[in-house]
DNA sequence: CCTACCGATCGGTAGG
DNA sequence: CCTACCGATCGGTAGG
């Protein structure tokens, strides 16, 4: 069952149809259909399942880090290492979904609508957090600084998956580096 | 014909079929079928229409500024610009076939990367004049400028697709002149 | 450019 | 969990 929905959630997409996954897994098509009442509920379980990939292992590396600029920096940097590591073939899961389905209205969108906000907000809190505590200069906007961020790691998906850039993770790992020492209070080397 | 190559555009993906086309221009299914050779030589061909698309826009911006680093901020914008404005529903046309096809050899895929690595060699290019007549630190390396200012451009099309956010553009727009802004010789101010 | 057809695949259901 | 079926849609072709 939810072996069945890490498959597909490794097939990425619509193109993830309950014939296909019944083939994948050896059962027969209503098999699987049995176990899901449409086949939007098996998008959504994908959805999530691709989800739990992501956050455990980002909001495990900020546990391990003090909340303000160390954990926003580990988040994102465990971000990038899971969106690297995936081994989907279509790359980020997100990214991927939600190309796919920011057009089409519907609960399968609503639900990757809230994973992405959902990471983005939690990076956003941090960001404040940061700026709070001193660490992060007064003038640093936390929605302009996880758009770059977010940038980034969007940018680095998109050059492995079309351009055989195998560097782009390296690239974007500095660039985030930088994007941080930028916005670090002038001596703070915390 | 070319109208044809512009709905099939607007729709987007794969889901753009020839059955599906053959409704919205008002023939049969079988008169669209006779003007491609195949589904594959349908998407291509809305490919190349989309790549038009921005080509001329960019280039066109660029043909007005001096070369170097004016150049490379106006195709910047001008190509953020044409984003913002292209108008389908599934936002970047590139960002959406990138993303669908970017697991699917073939010579779809292969058209989507040659239009996107195309727009990012021509803005590479223009960074390395600019890093060379000095209006551009010599320490900024080209590769990473564009890598962040594409970045920027995926992001704000994301955003919009995503996230409802209408300021994504505008962030987008600031971040791309922050970016040059920072890259620029001291005290230069051309 | 059309009608009419093909084989394949889809999501879903009936009935067990 | 299965077989067996449904109506719909797909890309493509035959024949005109």
């Amino acid at each position: 069952m939810s072996a069945a929905a890490d498959l597909a959630t490794a097939e990425g997409l619509e193109g993830l149809s309950i014939a296909r996954l019944a083939r994948e897994v050896g059962m027969s098509k209503s098999g699987v259909a049995a176990h899901f009442a449409s086949k939007e509920t098996l998008q959504l379980a994908a959805v999530d399942l691709a989800a739990e990939g992501y956050r455990v292992q980002v909001f495990e590396a900020a546990r391990g880090r003090e909340p303000g600029l160390p954990r926003l920096h580990a988040m994102a940097m465990a971000w990038l290492d899971h969106i690297e590591h995936v081994g989907f073939r279509g790359g980020c899961f997100f990214a991927a979904t939600g190309s796919e389905f920011g057009a089409r209205p519907g609960p399968v969108r609503d639900r990757v609508v809230h994973h992405t906000r959902s990471l983005i907000d939690a990076l956003e809190e941090e960001a404040r957090l940061a700026v709070r505590l001193g660490e992060l200069r007064d003038d640093v906007e936390p929605h302009r600084l996880v758009f770059q961020l977010h940038a980034l790691a969007q940018e680095a998906n998109l050059r492995r998956q079309l351009l055989d850039d195998p560097g782009a993770f390296d690239v974007a790992r500095a660039a985030v580096v930088d994007l941080l020492d930028q916005a670090r209070t002038r001596g703070d080397r915390s």
